[in-house]
RNA sequence: UACCCGGUGGUGUAAUGGUAACACAAGGGAUUUUGGUUCCCUCGUUCAAGGUUCGAAUCCUUGCCGGGUAGCCA
């Protein structure tokens, strides 16, 4: 076993101070809270974690870390219908797997459903809140325009007994879902939509996966939000830009209510190109079987990533790198794949591995004969040690680094050149057998230089290419799974109006290579072990894998500069 | 065109009234038993116009551009 599965952290080392932590070191100055800072990831639970969840678990976690306060898992599950266990354990799963811990600090937002409503009874006695009978439509109607003022709902001004009454048969299950709601007394003219008397509570007869049928009436985000940050004391209140507009409301409804005020801040969220990063299209692509689930390798979902190869490491740094702010951006998918590629090349010990095989025969190598070869695990660790690798007459390389008509600086093999197979010996291509209908190389022939065991030359003679390979008799037969991006646009979402943003799915993100071999020191290496085959990329073993049957996702490719220089001719 | 928010190299983020910088990307070079890694170099930036100031990316005004908001979703 040759690969290393290691969690040595990279501490993050960026210490620049983002607008949010500005904002918390001002509040500091001031003297709120005594100093404590306390900050919460709240998700829905309806749907599973993607990286653009990262960013915020990384900005509520890490403040919390730096200020030595304390962060909050708290489900926010007050949708019922949209809702599910499912979601809840693979979202917990998934932050322990980024290295955060919540401690014994995970809450619901159903947990609060009786002092929410609580809390909606009292804005009703003090007169802040109605029952209000207006159907959806028609208060979509009253509610006014971007540019128009909104009109008062005939029941907005009911005496309080009877709201109290009417609340009360509400949350008994008096009257069907959608016919009433309770709504905040607030303004139907204000230029912010959300303060023209919002709905607090609206009947839905769904089971909650928590609370059961305990209720038919559920608050709506805006009447829970806030008031579950103030009772876990939350400080400093993160979310995304979207709920800028909701500020105010979250404010009054804090306020009117007299109870402790958290600080909401907002940022923007994370869009990186040739990705989508929204649950709701995400669960397209999972239901309309474009990808094999939430965790497959090429979906952006921290399952996904993580069974791609992806590590923890690699994505904080990412998330410290692209930092926070209030612009509306979107990151190169290239960081991303750097970070990544800075990390592993640290820890993933070396291998040889061959994806499309070409047989190799050393013609004046002894038959049968056996040598094993001394190979460097990692170059960048040397506590990685060494391993041995089998090396014989049969091999196989990969095809790409045989030309028949090398073009000019290429260094790998071709008619008549030498090349070092790494860590064995100096070989020169004597000659080639092609199959004869279709013309293709199939077997090439080589003589090695017995004076270059290891692959030194001693000579001092120089040779540019040097390439990888397996012995053909030892080497172990596996599958390889390549990905490519799942979008061909830099922007998914960049489509004409009214086409789906599908039509950009890239329909060759997917190659399965089932005919690639690996040296046997990989046998039996365990699911989620990574390791990087020399010049190929880094590669994940599969949980598909088998006992007899390895199958390796490839996380990243390597920076190909060959690439380039072909490309330019 | 109601209100809110934003605008710094190709991309992302710093500089919080005092020399515009870091990373990625791109281009070039050195080293290399991975065309990897590492190292060096190059490229290129404050939306615009006024104002305040000894001094403005930063403060003010106006304009321009981009995003958000009319769920009983979050």
């Amino acid at each position: 076993m040759t690969i290393d599965n290691s969690d040595n952290s990279t501490p993050n080392t960026n210490t620049s101070t983002d607008f949010i932590r500005a904002i918390i070191n001002e509040d500091n100055l001031a003297g709120k809270h005594a100093g404590r800072v306390q900050t919460r990831f709240p998700p829905e639970p309806n749907g599973y974690l993607h990286i653009g969840h990262a960013k915020s678990i990384c900005l509520n976690f890490g403040i919390a870390r730096d200020y030595d306060g304390l962060c909050n898992l708290r489900f926010d599950d007050t949708n019922p219908s949209k809702e599910d266990v499912e979601y809840v354990d693979s979202i917990m799963e998934d932050i322990r797997w980024l290295g955060f811990n919540w401690g014994d600090r995970l809450f619901y937002a159903s947990d609060y459903f009786q002092q929410i409503y609580d809390w909606a009874v009292q804005l009703i006695k003090a007169g802040k809140a109605y029952v209000c009978e207006l159907t959806a439509d028609q208060v979509r109607e009253t509610r006014g325009t971007l540019t128009a003022p909104g009109t008062n709902s005939p029941y907005r001004d009911r005496p309080i007994a009877e709201n109290l009454d009417l609340f009360e048969r509400m949350k008994n299950g008096e009257f069907p879902d959608g016919s009433k709601t309770l709504r905040a007394k607030i303004d139907m003219a204000s230029p912010n939509l959300n303060m023209r008397d919002p709905v607090m509570y609206r009947i839905l007869r769904a089971t909650h996966h928590r609370t059961g049928d305990t209720w038919c009436i559920y608050p709506t985000y805006d009447f829970t939000h806030g008031q579950c940050d103030s009772i876990e004391r939350i400080t400093h209140s993160i979310c995304t830009l979207e709920f800028e507009n909701h500020r105010p409301l979250y404010d009054w409804y804090i306020r009117e209510l007299g109870i402790f005020a958290p600080r909401q801040i907002e940022f923007a969220r994370l869009n990186l190109t040739f990705t989508v990063m929204s649950k709701r299209f995400l669960l397209q692509l999972v239901k309309d079987g474009f990808v094999s689930g939430w965790d497959d390798p090429r979906m952006p979902t921290l399952c996904g990533v993580r069974r791609r190869g992806y590590t923890p490491e690699a994505l904080r740094d990412f998330c410290a790198t692209i930092g926070v702010s209030k612009v509306d951006s979107t990151v190169d998918i290239a960081l991303l794949e750097h970070c990544l590629r800075n990390d592993l090349n640290k820890r993933a010990n070396r291998v040889m591995g061959v994806l499309r095989p070409l047989k190799v025969i050393i013609d004046n190598y002894p038959e049968g004969e056996v040598e094993q070869m001394e190979a460097i695990n990692n170059p960048e660790d040397a506590s990685a040690g060494t391993r041995l690798v089998p090396f014989s007459r049969e091999l196989y390389i990969e095809q790409d680094d045989f030309r028949e008509a090398p073009p000019k600086k290429y260094h790998r093999l071709a008619p008549g050149q030498e090349v070092r197979l790494r860590y064995a010996y100096l070989v020169r291509c004597t000659n080639v057998v092609k199959n004869p209908t279709t013309g293709e190389v199939v077997e090439v022939h080589c003589t090695y230089d017995p004076a270059t065991r290891g692959g030194n030359t001693p000579d001092g003679r120089k040779v540019k290419g040097t390439i990888h390979w397996v012995s053909a008799a030892e080497a172990l037969p596996v599958e390889v799974r390549l990905y490519d991006r799942l979008f061909t646009k830099a922007n998914p979402y960049d489509v004409p109006e009214g086409v789906d943003f599908k039509t950009n799915l890239n329909p060759n993100s997917l190659e399965r290579l089932t005919n690639c071999f690996v040296e046997p020191s990989l046998r039996g290496a365990a699911p989620g072990s990574r390791c990087q085959f020399e010049r190929l990329g880094y590669f994940c073993v599969d949980p598909d894998s088998t006992a007899d049957r390895l199958v390796f996702n490839r996380t990243v490719s390597l920076v190909d500069s060959w690439a380039k220089i072909e490309k330019k001719g």
